[in-house]
Order: structure tokens, then sequence, then C-alpha cells
RNA sequence: GUGCCUGUAGCUCAGCCGGAUAGAGUGUUGACUUCCGAAGUCAAAGGUCAUGAGUUCGAAUCUCAUCAGGCACACCA
């Protein structure tokens, strides 16, 4: 990696000109000017240690650097790089020769990690909210995997709670409704609560009373309902490119004794207590605000129980690492978890919550509210609507930490606003370029042929030949795309680190955006045939990254537009 | 009231482990087509980095306070 390689090189030339430097973390940059150089390195954070001024530091470390490939430019406490050419041919060859592992990072240590995110109650449709931790989810999933790690990604379904009860009596509702029955529900604003009053049960009645006699055992309705519910969220996020290793039900943790297990382990930890008649834990003691109830005073379990032995037994499965996405809703949920956890001594600090920022849904330019609307945009309408791929890259274009307007009328016009068609148009024109050289072309007014200008094997063979010599001579034109698609192993990396996927559509864009720049200023198919072939490289080259990235967040690299 | 997130160009946002002239997209204005996809490229204009103080040789970046917006503060899930 450039970077890396920059920073070495300074540091061992700084451990000879000062060799008794004790510290020296320096950070390689990028030259806000690049007429300084395309990497920099300040030298101004040893000044103090060394109480020298930076300028005369620089100058004393230029001294020892190899200079090996590259150059050296020094502005006050700055020492600039500059890259050879050679270095920028051979990572063409390195990109051609290494394929997906060219950005996969060397010497790291994989991790057995667990990824929870969606989770949603089984009792309707996903809103768009639930669109977001779908599309970053799967992505960091990927990212995860294409780093190096073994991911396991988990959804919890929330299936044992009273809301359950509540799904079979508005499913009751709809079934008497279809009966010609004159019920609605209540008009009472407290009582409504006690239903879902969403349109979307109405097919689910329908078809139950196609599939089954006619009942108003709630138990049994309970029970239809949700089973569609889930049918229908595993379906849409199929459709969505999210795929989970399992569904994991809290009932089944209820059933198998894991919950009353994880209560008895609590209990052993000597952190639980009575009062009021409830049972109470002492998360305060964890650096929670307040201890909470893990045993309602009626004997039943609250959520957190649950919660509590779902996250025992990812531990217990094996995991090395626990990764949440929730919504910043749950955040004060996140102590009592993390304490539960350390009572049960586990290290809590293998449990990362990601807290993610809501959606505002943006209609005719003015913010909507995602509230539990009676008719609202579910992320199926908006699929339907915007198409799997912007809304893809739209979910997971910003940090998580932000909130995400998304403009509906915006995506709907896929056109220049929408940065997914940006980037996918780069993919098919270097797809055009790559297949306008092995194919023929017909002159449409003469309507001669022309022959294409190399054969399908001749293509192959400047592909699986490729050598970083051939093109030495014309890489200065592509170095700043070079240096762009160097930067996708940085990019790889700081995305790992900081579990974020919006890095990743920044960087294609930035990619798409260097590549229509190269593309628009050196002509690839030209006559010399060399010069075509070394260009051609460079073109497979970018369309490899391209796909490789666009891959991670599961949108496709279309071949054609 | 307490805790968390956010405040940077008209709009949407990067930058935030302190360092060179604060960047990108979009919008506005203007250029670019004998030729591989113009869904493209190039350029111009556009800034009190919410406000105030502090730390520092140096602050959009760190600290504190204030203001503004969002979210959460259940024996619900």
């Amino acid at each position: 990696m450039y970077k890396q390689f920059f920073e070495n090189e300074t540091k061992t030339a700084l451990k000879q000109a000062y060799p008794d430097i004790q510290e020296c973390n320096l950070r390689v940059e990028k030259p806000k000017n690049s007429d300084f150089g395309d990497f920099a390195i300040n030298v101004s954070p040893l000044a103090r240690e060394l109480k020298t001024a930076p300028p005369a530091i620089a100058q004393n470390i230029e001294k020892y650097l190899s200079k090996d490939g590259y150059e050296v430019n020094l502005i006050g406490g700055f020492i600039n790089f500059k890259l050879g050419r050679k270095m920028l041919a051979e990572t063409i060859e390195e990109i051609i020769k290494q394929g997906q592992n060219f950005a996969k990072p060397k010497n790291i240590k994989p991790e057995k990690i667990n990824l929870e995110y969606v989770s949603a109650n089984p009792t309707g449709p996903f809103h768009i909210g639930h669109g977001r931790w779908a599309a970053m989810g799967s992505a960091l999933a990927n990212l995860l995997k294409f780093y190096g790690h073994d991911v396991y990604q988990e959804f919890y379904i929330n299936d044992a709670g009273s809301q359950i009860q509540k799904l079979g009596n508005s499913l009751l509702i709809r079934l008497k409704q279809l009966k010609g029955e004159n019920v609605d529900f209540p008009q009472d604003e407290l009582e409504r609560k006690n239903y879902y009053q969403g349109e979307y049960l109405i097919p689910v009645a329908e078809k139950f009373l196609k599939e089954n006699e006619y009942t108003e055992d709630v138990k049994i309705l309970s029970d239809y309902a949700k089973k569609e519910m889930e049918r229908l969220q595993q379906e849409l996020l199929n459709k969505f490119r999210v795929h989970f290793d399992k569904f994991y039900s809290e009932l089944d943790l209820h059933t198998s004794g894991k919950v009353e297990n994880s209560y008895k382990k609590l209990e052993e930890s000597g952190k639980l207590y009575e009062k009021e008649g409830a049972i109470w834990f002492k998360s305060s003691e964890y650096g929670d605000d307040e201890d909470r109830v893990i045993k309602k005073a009626d004997g039943s379990n609250t959520y957190l129980t649950a919660d509590i032995a779902y996250h025992k037994d990812k531990f217990d499965r094996g995991f090395e690492r626990l990764i949440n996405i929730w919504g910043a809703d749950h955040h004060g949920y996140v102590a009592r978890v993390k304490a539960s956890l350390e009572a049960l001594g586990y290290n809590s600090e293998k449990l990362e919550i990601l807290l993610g920022q809501l959606v505002n849904l943006v209609i005719n330019g003015e913010q909507t509210r995602m509230g539990k609307r009676k008719n609202m945009i579910t992320l199926d309408d908006l699929i339907e609507e915007v198409g799997v791929d912007a809304t893809r890259f739209w979910m997971c274009m910003r940090d998580i930490n932000n909130t995400l307007d998304f403009d509906i009328e915006l995506a709907k016009k896929s056109t220049d606003e929408n940065p997914v068609f940006y980037v996918q148009y780069a993919h098919a024109r270097a797809c055009s370029i790559l297949r306008n050289t092995i194919n023929d072309k017909i002159n449409t007014e003469t309507g001669e042929k022309i022959a294409a200008p190399l054969t399908e094997d001749e293509f192959n063979k400047t592909i699986e030949n490729f050598k970083a010599e051939s093109i030495i001579d014309d890489v200065e034109n592509a170095k700043s795309l070079i240096l762009k698609l160097e930067d996708f192993k940085s990019t790889i990396i700081l995305s790992e680190q900081t579990r974020s996927v919006y890095t990743i559509c920044r960087y294609l864009s930035e990619l798409a955006s260097e590549f229509h720049s190269y593309y628009t200023k050196n002509r690839v198919l030209v006559e010399d045939k060399n010069i075509m072939k070394g260009r051609l490289s460079i073109v497979y080259a970018t369309k490899s990254i391209l796909k490789q990235a666009l891959d991670i967040l599961a949108v496709t690299a279309p071949e054609k537009m």
C-alpha cells in the first residue's frame, strides 16, 4: 500500500536521522495541492520532542530517504512524495493479477462475528427505517467478509410478546369485517393502541379464510398472522438482496429453557434482588443509570430478560464479536444489555452496538416524520418506485450517525442527481469499451463493416500476460485514476475499522469520477496497438475495482444501461 | 430535567486520532461532440465551519458553556 510504504520509508529514515527518537506517529496524508506531490508527511508533531523547527527536521530526514521509485519535495514541515511511473504501472499489474485479493488486507486476525440487524417485530410490513438497517447491515456483512472476517448474519424475531396477541386481535377484526359484520377498531385513543390498524392485515384475513375455517380463537389467528408476516418480510428481504444465516426466534429462546437458564446464571451472580414484588437486576453497578426489572410482579419475564439470554447464547455459540445495528431510539437499552453481559462474566466490549439515526421521508420537499401512520410508505412501496439498486445505495450513502433524508421525488427521478447511476454508468462505460475491442463495428451510414481491433484471444492474452513495463511510457496520464484505484485498499481498512459503509459509496463516486475524467482525456481504442493494450488494461483494472466495491454494497454492476 | 446524535456553500453532505489556500455532489453561470456511451468532461461564482470562551506554535477538528434540531428516559416490545 502506498501510504504504508511512505510511512515505512519515512520511519526508517527518521531512525537514521534521529536515533534517539522515542515515538513517531507520523501519518501519511493527501497533500492539499496535488502539485506538491501525491502523498505527504507532516513532521511538525516531532518538533517538540526534537526541539527543532519542522523544516530542519524535514531536511534532515530527507537525506536518509531511499528515493527508490519516487521523488521528494520539501515544503516547510511537509515531506511530499511523488510516485514514480514504475510504481503506478505495478499497481495496475497487481490489480489484474490479484483480482479479489488486491484489496484484501494481509496479516489480519479474522474474527468470528455475529452481525444482528433489522430484527423487526413480525407484526407488520417493513417501514423505510428497516430498509436502512437492512441495506447497511448486509453491506457491512459483505465488507467484513471482504476484509477477511467470518460473518454470520442474524435476524432476531420478537415473536413472544404481547404484540403477538395484539396482532391476533387485529386480524380478528379484519375477519369479522370480511364476514360483513359491522365492527371497527375502537374509537378510544388508548384502546386503539391495542390494535394494528394498518390495511395490510386485510389480505392476510382473506388468505386465512381461503385456507382455514372461520375462527375467533385469537391464539390460532395470532400464529397465523405472525407466520404470514414473517413470510412476507423474508420475501422482501430476499428481493432486497439481504440474506440472513439465521432467523432467531425469541419464542424458541423461551421454550428451550435458555431464558430460564440465563436468569439462573444472573441469580447466581448475586446481582438480583426483590423489590415491590418484582425481581430487579443491579445494572447500575455496571454503569447503567438505574436498576432494571428482570421478572415482573406477575411472574413473567421482561423483554430484557429474553434479550440477555439471546446475547448470552450468541457468545455461547462461539462468536468472538457481536455487532448489533439498532435504531437510535433504543440507545437507552445499550447500557443494560452490556451490564448483564458483564454480570454473566462476558466481556461486554466484544459487543458493539451501532446506533442508527432514523430516516426522514422527504415528499415534495417537505420532511415527513416516520411515524406509525396509517397509510405509511413501506419499504416494499419504496423499492417498487425507486428500484433495489438506488434504494440500497441511497440507504448506505450516509454515516449511520446522521439522519438520512430520503427524497422520494429525487430518488424516483433516477437521473443525474442520483449518484448510483453515475457509478453504474462508469462501469457500463468500461464494459462498453472492452466489448468494442473485440466486436466488429458497423458504420451506420455506409453499412460498412469495421473489423474489431483485437480478437477475443488477443484480448484475453493482453490481460493474462499483462506486464507493468508495458504501460510505463503512458502511465502518467492515468496517474490520478491509479491513485484512486490503489486507494481502495485504504478504503477497505478504514471502513472495517469504523464499521461504516458510506465510505464505500463515497469511494465509488470518486473512482467513477476519476474514470470518467480519464476516459475523456485518453482515447483507448487508438491505432498504436501497444498504447491501446495498455489503456485497455487500465480500463479493465478500473472495471474490476468498481465491480468489487459495488458487490460490497450489493448494488448491480451493469454491463449495459 | 438527564443521557445520546446532529449543526460546515442556496440545498444534500465529506473532512473531525489538531497542521499547507476548508472539499464533493447538486443548483446557478459559461465552455466542450469528425472519434471508444454527453446518464459524460472542463471551468467560474458561492463559506462568520451555529455562537462565545479556553487549551495550543497552530482549532472545522480537543475542552467547557450557550443556542437550535432529532431521539430516548416502562414491571411495552
